[in-house]
DNA sequence: CCTCTGAATCGATGTTCGTCGAAACAGGAT
DNA sequence: ATCCTGTTTCGACGAACATCGATTCAGAGG
């Protein structure tokens, strides 16, 4: 892996880095998508800081999100996390 | 994914979130085992650096190493990558 | 024993990160 | 227009991080 190639994906791996954007991602990842405000209870900080790590985990492509009415609705990018799998599995076993 | 899960996890996406350690546990990870002062010098950073990242790696359970004389040698603990590859192949495409 | 070399640790420094409360913004509903 | 609620942005603060040079440690070989 070349120093161009790490520059990209590093990103992605360090979203994944934080508990609380790994347990964003997941919830995410298991519904085809999910309204903020559905996810925001499941955890012990601000909205302030939910709003933060999901603009991490959005600006790391990992995910993605639109505004439809009040609401704002996020989806995980799978070609992205399947991406990052398919790297970890070129590890011979 | 639980708290508990995710804090399990996460160092070990964290580890590989810096585009040192990421492109350090890509070369060791392309050897069955790779010594230390073959690493370093395909980086622009010190010595001291380099050691301190692979020990973030050693800590989060991805690699390990063993002295066997001079030298240090480093090797991918494969069950760990193989983990992170499932949680993430785990998101329906 | 002493020295030399590879590697890890220590101490310090500047930067980035996670978090918060407050403020701003967006879009219904009254 | 005005409020109300969901979400994002802003500004600030302390903690964690990446990096370095200097020091220390571990082994091999004189």
């Amino acid at each position: 892996m070349g120093e161009a190639d790490a520059a990209r994906i590093a990103p992605m791996f360090k979203a994944l880095g934080d508990p609380v954007r790994l347990r964003l991602a997941a919830m995410i990842a298991a519904h085809s998508e999910i309204c903020v405000c559905d996810l925001t209870p499941h955890f012990a900080v601000s909205g302030a800081t939910i709003s933060h790590h999901l603009k991490v985990l959005r600006e790391a492509g990992l995910v993605d999100c639109e505004r439809r009415g009040t609401w704002v609705h996020y989806w995980v990018k799978p070609e992205a996390l399947q991406s990052l799998s398919a790297l970890l599995q070129s590890v011979p076993a």
